[in-house]
DNA sequence: GAAAAAAAATGAACTAGTTTAAGACTTTTA
DNA sequence: TAAAAGTCTTAAACTAGTTCATTTTTTTTC
């Protein structure tokens, strides 16, 4: 069988944890729905309830929150073969308190929540698959957190340049400050520090 | 069937999300170890491989790191109808980084790597019951993680305070700064601020 | 490709939280 | 139950990071 791109990199995505026929891969394929979001567009915004889960097959989006100050903490940015979303709000059904934005024009492939409850019905197998993807999850989430702790926002910075080399060179210094943790005008002083070193 | 008080607790917890037939749940008891920790005694300390995870049915434990200048990074505190370990590497069998200590006598029920395994061979409908816990604790994970970014010091102690009133009773201030992310001395000013408020 | 908008740099004044040190109070242990 | 160990309080000096204001550089848009 012959797949298009961004079929192949879900596929291949899946086929870490599982291995489906072909079949099943069809069948979860006909589960999908293709999104395509504008540089600057919104998937997501605060008060919407979150219809999808996303994994993103081309591009970059940033995944954040408003503060009461209306300071923007950005959790993750997503790329190639991530997976995105609120899951707290797509499981319960209450409205978001995220924002997801493409910082570049961008390709998904997303499931809806009623897509998703059938999956597990069709092809249990998928129960498997996100017992592990959010085990992993879990793990990285509490290592980047725990990790984070101890350092301050100069090791933070290099941390981030290093495990995300290629991240850092398609996303703003303002967006990465609002990852880090710190203001624009300090990230700005710590990269030309770090420059000059 | 009549079970032990612990036995019961661990059940129930699990049929928030599954429903086992009394030869599962006989089945699933079997592949448990129970374990009693004294008050300071360690439940893992960094280098060790993690054997077991843990649900606690009596008393209360810190899960900590120590950073590079030994300061601990208190990331929970497990009491009764909690899940604990280091996930990380009970998976992966690499040490791990972290100190679990015991606060107050506790007993706890351990499942073992080998038995984690078998449990999924055995009765696959745990494949969903940890989909969901896993899923679960992301949530909140990132919950907490993002509520805690744009609070200060203060703020995040009322939370705290308020989320677990029960739990702030039974640790020491030092704990709870270990937790919260700040020292002991600011921990105190904080209280009594607060308490004269 | 000019004008407008956004991002980045720089610097001075400020603040939340740390460090160090010492004394008072509480809990643990023999 | 006395001594030792650990926890809590208070205060002064310090520092990482913020805030605010201005200028320069880069990117976007029509």
């Amino acid at each position: 069988m012959n797949y298009k791109e961004s079929h192949t990199l879900i596929l291949n995505n899946i086929a870490r944890f599982i291995d489906l026929t072909e079949l099943e891969k069809q069948k979860y394929l006909s589960l999908l729905t293709e999104i395509k979001v504008k540089k600057k567009a919104f998937l997501m915004q605060a008060g919407d309830i979150a219809k999808y889960e996303y994994f993103i097959t081309k591009g970059c989006l940033k995944v954040y929150t408003l503060d009461e100050d209306g300071a923007p903490h950005i959790s993750m940015f997503a790329v190639e073969d991530y997976w995105t979303g609120d899951m707290a709000s797509f499981m319960t059904k209450e409205p978001t308190h995220y924002f997801i934005k493409a910082t570049e024009h961008s390709e998904l492939l997303g499931i809806s929540r009623a897509n998703y409850d059938l999956l597990f019905q069709e092809i249990p197998k998928f129960e498997r698959f996100y017992r592990i993807l959010y085990q992993r999850s879990l793990v990285s989430y509490i290592r980047r957190s725990n990790h984070g702790i101890s350092l301050n926002a100069e090791e933070r910075y290099i941390a981030f340049k290093k495990k995300y080399p290629k991240i850092t060179n398609r996303i703003t210094q303002k967006d990465l400050a609002a990852y880090i943790g710190i203001t624009p005008e300090f990230m700005s002083k710590i990269i030309s520090k770090v420059n000059r070193m």
